[in-house]
DNA sequence: AAAATTTACTGAAACGTTTACGGTAATTTT
DNA sequence: AAAATTACCGTAAACGTTTCAGTAAATTTT
């Protein structure tokens, strides 16, 4: 493997200094339009180009992000990359991506080698609800940090996150208004806080109506992306003796798996079971009936974080703060009264 | 917004010189305990952290490479970028992404960005499958590239792909062998190379099963990811006289428009209806009955990018090539006969 | 106690650039 | 033709770090 071409090398071959080499390339004052001329046909047959690192020390600029996301070919988290490199395209800069796989010491060694690598400031969705110990190492080397989706409890960090319990609340005020009586819920592990924010808006809604929460009627769902795993619960919260005539699930994925349930116990959505999910994902519009669901929007997030981190990366010490509003989506599955408006997509 | 603080610094602070403090900081031969313990005390007083950007200077370490895909929040493409990152961080690369959102104009641009950066390597999945002028300049500097599912027509750079042809001839000929006997496609614009790929194997699959092609039965649809673009051409072609029993989609979404079309007109599938998709996403085996599609694996496909990338940035010159075999799904969608070993998820 | 070794440090070069500054030759002005 | 200007180029410092080679003092060996 030939050594990369550096500026000395062109400047040997035309005998004269790296300065006016430089200078020609740069196509700076001082240049004579001959030897300009001859410094770029070199470099071209070098092949030269110049050594970012070497740029960036002299220059001392360096523009490059990174975002660390528990899993990219996740959809929501996906809008949310595509939101951030929207804007940081725009503002120039480069962003460099990990995924986590949900795992914490993963998630640590990325960050790790994000320092190390020098990144000028980092967006992160965090794997776990709880402050680990790589961030508040990461905090005190103040390098600009801004959360998403899932704030960390201490208040120290920006962050751009979704109101999720409150979409959660939407989603069952609603199944509430459209008649359903027994409204039960999938949710995720304890430890997600994403389930968990979700699910307190489901219990807070069914207490402002005098719902009394039935504790057969919560079930607990490990891979919250399985289908197969609200297939499941759904069945078996079908098949109990006092079945639910609703169900509020924390994610998309499990929902179509409780469509499954009903289509092989025929039992109707919306009719004898009503059903919201969340996320608005891909998954939603293609069920049929069509999926109530609540709307994350990634895209505006990711976009969000971005301003926020330059906020930051340009001097800002504040720390900056959005919730996004919950907007619940209506569709099919949950709508007995024709008089509400149901946004169907085909 | 103070300085940040170097090596000098602490140096300074202490009166002694900074090699002795970078020694003291990276744990070096040749320190005292003591100075030790002073320098690590003053680094933490003054928050210092080290310049990566000196550090690799010096250090001559870039493990820098570079991923481009046309849209981020696509499901095939974020699973390439899955097994990529995968890979590379197991190399320890980062990974630097960039979307084009099919806009060969931004392809360029950031192509343009990420060489002046210096990326060691790209990744790239084209927009466009005509050798774009940015390309051949790419391949002048002699940058390491590895092209993924849409190779480039001429036979310079090594690429990873997949079967397209053959896997749309396997999802037409399952079709005919089910029986169906007048086979519709759906297919994209003509200046789509993977849309033309998958055409040119229904294509095939009716010539040797001595089936004339229709041209009536050929639809084009301007956006393969829209549900709704499949609606209005599934139902154009079931309302059609000589309507088809049968429909090949060059992508899974376009299929789930035809589902919809059917489902509307009363149309029942897979009885009076076959239907094969492609690329697995995750709509397949939401749709009822689930559909046959085409598998691409895209984690492997990203793995197997970065392998190639690896080899050619340690010095291989070879064009490196993989075409990945097509391998197609068979649900309930297509299948009429019950000896079809149906691979149903749920 | 002289010699040899070890310990703990410093100075300086190097990584590849950019750029302020100074200098020389050519050109223009007077 | 001398003076002033211009055009062009080279020298060297600087960015922040690592590390080699050298050195003085402290320690051990003889």
């Amino acid at each position: 493997m030939k050594k990369r071409a550096k500026l000395k090398d062109i400047a040997d071959a035309l005998n004269i200094s790296i300065a006016t080499v430089s200078r020609a390339l740069n196509d700076k004052y001082d240049i004579n339009a001959s030897t300009k001329k001859e410094v770029l046909r070199v470099a071209e047959e070098l092949n030269y180009r110049p050594n970012p690192i070497a740029v960036s020390l002299r220059k001392n600029s360096y523009n490059v992000i990174g975002v660390v996301l528990p899993s990219i070919d996740h959809y929501f988290f996906s809008t949310v990359l595509k939101g951030v490199m929207n804007k940081a395209h725009k503002s120039n800069y480069l962003v460099i991506v990990g995924e986590s796989n949900h795992d914490p010491d993963k998630e640590k060694s990325i960050l790790e080698q994000f320092l190390n690598h020098g990144v000028t400031g980092v967006i992160i969705s965090p794997t776990m609800g709880k402050p680990a110990e790589h961030f508040s190492k990461f905090r005190n080397k103040r390098i600009p940090l801004v959360l998403v989706d899932r704030p960390l409890v201490d208040d120290v960090d920006s962050f751009v996150r979704y109101d999720d319990p409150n979409g959660a609340f939407l989603a069952v005020e609603h199944l509430i208004d459209q008649g359903y009586k027994s409204i039960a819920c999938i949710k995720g592990n304890d430890n997600c806080v994403i389930s968990n924010a979700r699910y307190s808006g489901y219990a807070k809604a069914l207490g402002q109506n005098n719902l009394t929460e039935n504790p057969k009627h919560v079930k607990t769902c490990i891979n919250l992306d399985s289908k197969k795993d609200g297939y499941l619960l759904g069945k078996q919260l079908l098949l109990a003796k006092d079945k639910p005539d609703a169900i509020f699930t924390v994610t998309d994925e499990v929902a179509a798996g409780v469509y499954a349930a009903a289509k092989e116990l025929k039992v109707d959505i919306p009719g004898e079971l009503g059903l919201v999910g969340y996320s608005n994902s891909k998954v939603s519009i293609h069920l049929s009936p069509q999926l109530s669901t609540v709307e994350q929007p990634g895209v505006e997030m990711g976009e969000e974080a971005f301003d926020f981190l330059q906020q930051i990366m340009l001097g800002s010490t504040e720390i900056l703060k959005k919730t996004f509003d919950a907007r619940l989506i209506v569709r099919g599955s949950s709508t007995r009264h024709a008089t509400i408006n149901n946004m169907t997509i085909v």
